[in-house]
DNA sequence: TGTCGCTGGATTGTCGACAATCGAATAAAA
DNA sequence: TTTTATTCGATTGTCGACAATCCAGCGACA
């Protein structure tokens, strides 16, 4: 059980590199549910190495706020509450929304080609077929990154793509079951990039601030589903201490 | 030289704590200037304390985008180029924007009130009848923060306050200089607060976003002007050393 | 019976030492 | 003289041990 080796040894990386990748993966996947503590020993007897290394990951993963710290008590998985996870949406609509009309405005016309296939490609996908796959899997979030990407500005793509997705990724699973919305968000993705491909910023800014909204609405749909089925599924105290 | 005390001890607080906030106050206030390599020994020394902490306060750092680290080399302070700096105020154009509009609808009238007094302390400082004053000092900050603030979004507040802003400070010395930029930028901050107290979001979403595109606007000025003058303000290889 | 204080165990914080790696100065060769 | 190899010093990465702090469980007392 214990002495669990790292997934990659690239040599030349830094221990405390891996871990940080290695826990950060795990915290995003719902490995390590949110909320729960991070006891520093037995992440070190998992690994194999000293707290030295560990700790630093630690560190970095808290500067990244993936984690939440008490002097002396410990590390938490950051856990958000329902009102954290929509002010999160709120921020990437005004935040997407512009990367949408700086990505209309200066991706190459064999990037718009190329995401045009991607979106072909989940279309035919067995998963989204099935009419509940697009939407929790990776898919939407390919979407997302390209067009991010593309906007062109390196600040704002490590921004999003490198810390605000990864807590949204956290919580996508628990929304993703909803019947119609990943039909619904796959049209509202096609009529963004036609928006783009037109090269119109300011539609495609629109579409993309009102499909997030969309996305938005219907987290907040299923929490109050959640909170009328009673204390069961929300306590009062979350520790999610497994 | 050596042997240099933390600024204060609070003794239930962590080393690493104390350390990490010591560093990022001087690279914030351009102590360390920007570019510079962060050795370990040295800063162990200089703070009487071991590597230990050290690096974890390094990593933490880097979580927050103020340093760049590159493994078995060392750690550099951030250096922003000129359109990772206008970058920069593009995403604050947009979240500021957002915010600003936020604070028209939720700001209470004690807080409008109080954001008024502020303003109205500023035109009276000395420092700003002195006409290089304000815009270069803590009081454009002051009213921005306000602002974001009582926006309510505490996602929004931790980000923009607790990461990007700290990056904007290390640069604002820079730019501070233009003759009429405080008087105006001051003008802009009445007619922002005008609207928020009018509790027109819209209008106010978009002075703010035309107040912080005018300081673009003069951030980018002066760098034109320090390019017209030639490499020796701007050196190709900035190390920034000393 | 409920509350307060104490003790023991465990976890976190800090340190100094050793190993691995990099960069610069030096030396050798074309 | 320029280029390449090599060696040495310094810095970074990692580790195990010790000290400080917190938390849970236990017992004493009102």
């Amino acid at each position: 059980m214990s002495e669990q080796a790292l997934p990659i040894l690239d040599d030349t990386e830094t221990l405390s590199e891996q871990v940080f990748r290695t826990i950060q993966a795990a915290i995003v996947k719902g490995e390590i549910a949110p909320g729960s503590k991070i006891s520093e020993p037995e992440l070190a007897r998992t690994y194999g190495i000293s707290r030295g290394p560990l700790r630093e990951a630690i560190h970095r993963l808290e500067g990244q706020k993936l984690l939440v710290r008490i002097p002396h008590v410990g590390a938490r998985v950051v856990s958000l509450s329902h009102a954290e996870l929509i002010e999160l949406y709120e921020i990437r609509e005004s935040l997407e929304g512009m990367a949408c009309r700086l990505a209309a405005e200066r991706m190459t016309q064999a990037e718009i080609d190329d995401l045009r296939r991607v979106l072909d490609l989940h279309e035919q996908d067995a998963a989204f077929k099935a009419g509940v796959g697009y939407y929790q899997q990776e898919g939407d979030f390919d979407f997302h990154y390209r067009i991010i990407q593309g906007s062109g500005n390196q600040t704002l793509s490590r921004m999003l793509c490198g810390e605000l997705y990864q807590l949204v990724r956290m919580y996508r699973l628990q929304f993703s079951a909803t019947p119609n919305r990943p039909r619904q968000a796959f049209a509202e993705h096609h009529r963004i990039l036609d928006a783009i491909a037109e090269r119109d910023g300011e539609l495609a800014e629109l579409l993309m601030r009102r499909h997030i909204a969309a996305s938005k609405r219907n987290i907040e749909r299923h929490y109050q589903a959640a909170q009328a089925r009673g204390a069961a599924v929300k306590p009062s105290k979350s520790r999610g201490e497994s």
